[in-house]
DNA sequence: AAAATCATGTAATGGGTTACATGATTTA
DNA sequence: TAAATCATGTAACCCATTACATGATTTT
């Protein structure tokens, strides 16, 4: 059996919770994984048809009169894919962030304007803080435990702490070149 | 004037540093913005050419005896296209993370295993952390300042977090395994 | 003399998003 | 009955990595 494609992985990972349509995937990832992993349409159904020729995942009609649907859960094959894929290390990090570059190369604006990149990159953490303070408010009380919900206050924690690092950085930046201008 | 492709952005930022051929740009980018944003010799030749017949960067002979050598250097065009990019707020922000996505399926292990899941994340943090603690060390004291040293200590802080994090997280998971079972 | 590094480039391949297309069912 | 949502799928792009190809110069 070769490697599994990175579609691959969230949708075998999101079988194991219970079985699911292409449609109902492409949801939960909307909800949940998608602040680390995303997938799309154009490579969810296409990698449901592989999957299911490989023999790892089982679709079964559900259609409601003629409205198609198809839902998909793990052979034994597949549960035991996914559960050697989470065995094995990590690989895949991978990371393009346009604010962190902005402040990478702040220096070549003028001082006054350094901070601001700071910020920016500030209120782009509120801003994903925000959306998964949102999601964390649609989880009942009594949900709020196990892998996924540990994920979600990472996500939440780092968010605080990278916000609050930049608003330290920019103050510390702006004070350097208001005193230097002062010189 | 269109908009800048991702590969654009990083080489017309590298440029602002100081003039560099399309090798030395994929060193610079190996040893600083690797971390958070790519870039391949598959990207930066091809681009290198877009960007001078848009007009943004100009090239310059500097071939030694008969190896070839062209160092590119930003236009006036270049200069305001940079800058102006640097002004707007943010927008890319992609992150695929395998570590996380294997700690948010966790429960699809038996509970013994469950809490390495958030050990092997911790790892990664500390690999990464080793790394850039080793770029760091090639900086010398008087250096230390500035943008591009400000978001490696970035990315050193938040490794150090992360790691922090996913141990203490390791920790409470491995012990509600361990109560469960004693039960 | 060999190995490392400098230097540039391209073709094959892989992976992904977006927009488009189509139509059924459910809700307002 | 109109709008929203359910449901599936594909084609056109875009972006990127990898491997390959080539050869010069510098270091060991």
């Amino acid at each position: 059996m070769r490697n599994l494609s990175p579609t691959a992985k969230v949708i075998l990972g999101i079988l194991t919770l219970r079985p699911r349509s292409g449609y109902e995937i492409k949801q939960f990832v909307d909800r949940s994984t998608r602040f680390f992993w995303t997938a799309s349409y154009g490579q969810i159904y296409p990698e449901l048809r592989r999957l299911e020729e490989a023999g790892l995942v089982e679709g079964a009609d559900e259609a409601t009169g003629d409205r198609a649907r198809t839902t998909y859960q793990l052979t034994s094959n597949g549960k035991q894919a996914v559960r050697a894929w989470l065995r094995e290390p990590p690989e895949t990090y991978e990371l393009r962030h346009e604010g962190m570059l902005k402040v990478f190369l702040a220096d070549a604006l003028p001082p006054s304007e350094r901070a601001q990149r700071l910020l920016d990159m500030r209120d782009q953490n509120l801003a994903k803080l925000e959306q998964l303070r949102a999601v964390e408010a649609g989880i009942p009380e009594e949900s709020r435990k196990g892998s996924t919900y540990l994920t979600l206050r990472f996500g939440i924690e780092s968010s605080e702490w990278a916000a609050a690092w930049c608003e330290r950085a920019a103050r510390q930046v702006d004070s350097d070149a208001t005193s230097r201008k002062r010189k």
